[in-house]
DNA sequence: AATGAATGAGGTTTCATTCAT
DNA sequence: AATGAATGAAACCTCATTCAT
């Protein structure tokens, strides 16, 4: 089984990411790729210091020692770099590799290793994270790419959890995707919070990675109410 | 027990919603009550209607019918009228008044109660809600407000947690602060789902409350263990 | 003779003050007298500490304790305020009182005396003579008082200098208006220096008033050729 | 020897005139500094003839024939613009060159040369003078451009009236800075009344030059003792 | 006389986007 | 392709003055 995750979507079979997939023609010149790659890398870190919001594109280009014009040759405006930088980032956003324990059939075991890999990831790309959480709220477009982010883990799960309650590992009584929501939700408010809220926290020191990897995990498996573990 | 909830603050000692009780003087005369209620009410209006950010100073006096010039007799900015809408409406949102059950010792139908209050009490204040978590990502201020908002929620279900464990009705080997983050932001997540996010979705009709309430405190009761049930 | 001052003007004979002195009808009731000079002063006090143009009439009425509507029941606006302020500390402003060595035909005393009486005053009232430079750049009316402020030291400055021109004692080479304006001019130079620019200084104490009267005086009685002094 | 003048700074030793040399980096293209020139010189204009407050930048920005916000790409607000206007004005308000008479040892032909070279510059430049003497009392940066202005006049005066004393030409009861302080503070007096304020006045025809400056030269002489001239 | 709320004109400033070189 | 200056719409905010109680 495949566990965790919160507010996203796109699953390997849907059209990934649509609406920020309509990108131009990538650039005929090697100095062209080489303006357009640093204008996306200036611009993830513009936008995660800055927040996307008070990214100027001056910033932006500032930041790629390049003139403001130029910009334009490879983006329409603020959204589309924002889009290239999500999409640079999605694969390792979106598919926490987890090859190890596939091959068990402890749900248990799976279902942590599954969660693990979603924290790691979150973790890795914690910053992008908080800055799509903001995106989300002021741009639709946005909105939407992290809704079919979040669909995608949810059913992913909702699959997962079908498949224990048709094993009769898992309690038969809840619906595997309104199920799925609700416990990948849980995970994924707890990363945002060890990740990114907990970031400018001052009290106590950084998150016990572990300690969350198993609560989490306990959690989702004792809700599903999983036999006789512990 | 008092369950529920996500990303809130403020139980009934700390010192309410600090940052935005700094409030001036309430107007001295009749006149200046009601221009300044008027001011609020539509400031609510057009945030819900507009959002926080795409809100114009102007819009808000031109709904309250008065000069733009009067915005500034009893606000200094933005910020402060969207505390004021806040704090008019926060009695609602933050004591999800649950009495009935009150007196019983069965912890699930407590903790079903709770959760119906939280969830009514979300989407009765869907809208503002929906404007809180869009703030929250743009005005640190109202990050913090958000903040001490679900740390109270969360402080009540955790002191609820850990009066089950010492009854024996909760599994004790989680910590009571963790496991109420960790449920209290699935249930929150649940209401965000439901009475915000749905709203602008064109799939499925309205949820259906009962369905919500019942799955969420289903979950929320095996992942603490509550003996027997069902 | 009388000695001493700047760019002002209104001797004793010349309208006094003309612009300024054209004041509503005083208050008919004790009250509203109460609430006039409570406004006098505290414009006065408000224009000291925030400058003229930075003193809003709210801060005025304010600190007057008042309305900021019954500031218009006394006052068209903030000239005419800043006016009755300078009205009534003209007295001591313009008479710098020095009765004492008037019997004498010291004319090197007399000078002495004259500049110390002037310098007093000044220090006395250095703030509200600071205000009144800076007034006199903003406002035509007020460059006209300070001018006829000036004015009337500097005639009867003059008037002294022809004295002693007749007498013998001083230089007869220079126009004694010329020379008034000229030596005038630099005491009060040396007026606001000490005691309106030197408030701010850090370097140095607080001025040495014997060391600048009598400077300034052997300066001037220098400069005229006084015989045989020293 | 060296003389004149009033409020002014900077020798040619001390960073001269601080606070408004923090410039950004010129404009990179020749159109560039076309449009930032034309700002300057609207800037002028426009302070010269409104006055540094009653000035609008849309009224700079039109008489350089750019758009408001193109301002911005060469200035941060009004005080900058004037900086650079005070800036390239520097070199001819500070230095009125006097060559002729550097080669003799006739101290009051010196200073007769000194005071007519100021009294000229001043009156070169009356307008910007003006403009200095109002925005100083508005904007403490530029009342330290102005003290430092004078301060730099008023040192060279006091080090040529201190050689004097050595050479036995000057009264040596008198301090040199204090004396360079009233003196030089009475001949930019006589500058301001006959080139700022006499521009206004009615009364009175053009200044006499010749004669103000052979009147502030006596003045000066007869009160540092020169011996025996005429 | 006093009160204090209401008014609204208008300047400043920002910055995404365009365009001439 | 790159440059960087020019554009201009739009929103905020101030505060003297008016006016209804």
């Amino acid at each position: 089984m495949d566990s965790t995750a919160p507010e996203e979507s796109d699953s390997e079979t849907a059209p990934p990411m649509a609406p920020l997939s309509q990108l131009r023609e990538p650039p005929a010149t090697k100095r062209g790729a080489r303006t357009r790659a640093a204008l996306v890398t200036a611009a993830r870190r513009v936008f995660e210091r800055d927040g996307y919001l008070d990214a100027r594109l001056t910033d932006i280009t500032k930041e790629a020692r390049c003139a403001a014009g130029s910009f334009y040759t490879y983006f329409a405006n603020k959204e589309e770099v924002l889009a290239a930088v999500l999409l640079e980032a999605q694969e390792d956003m979106l598919h926490p590799g987890m090859g190890r324990v596939q091959a068990t059939d402890d749900a248990y075991a799976v279902l942590e290793a599954s969660n693990r890999a979603y924290l790691e990831a979150y973790r890795r790309n914690a910053k992008l994270m908080a800055l799509l959480e903001q995106v989300a709220q002021v741009e639709p477009e946005f909105r939407e790419f992290r809704r079919r982010r979040a669909d995608a883990f949810i059913r992913r799960n909702a699959r997962g959890i079908a498949e224990l309650q048709a094993r009769g590992v898992a309690d038969r009584e809840v619906d595997p995707m309104t199920a799925s929501r609700a416990l990948s939700g849980m995970v994924s408010v707890m990363a945002y919070h060890a990740f990114v809220a907990g970031d400018v926290r001052d009290e106590g020191g950084p998150v016990d990675f572990e300690a969350l990897v198993s609560t989490v995990t306990r959690l989702w498996a004792n809700a599903l109410r999983f036999p006789g573990h512990r």
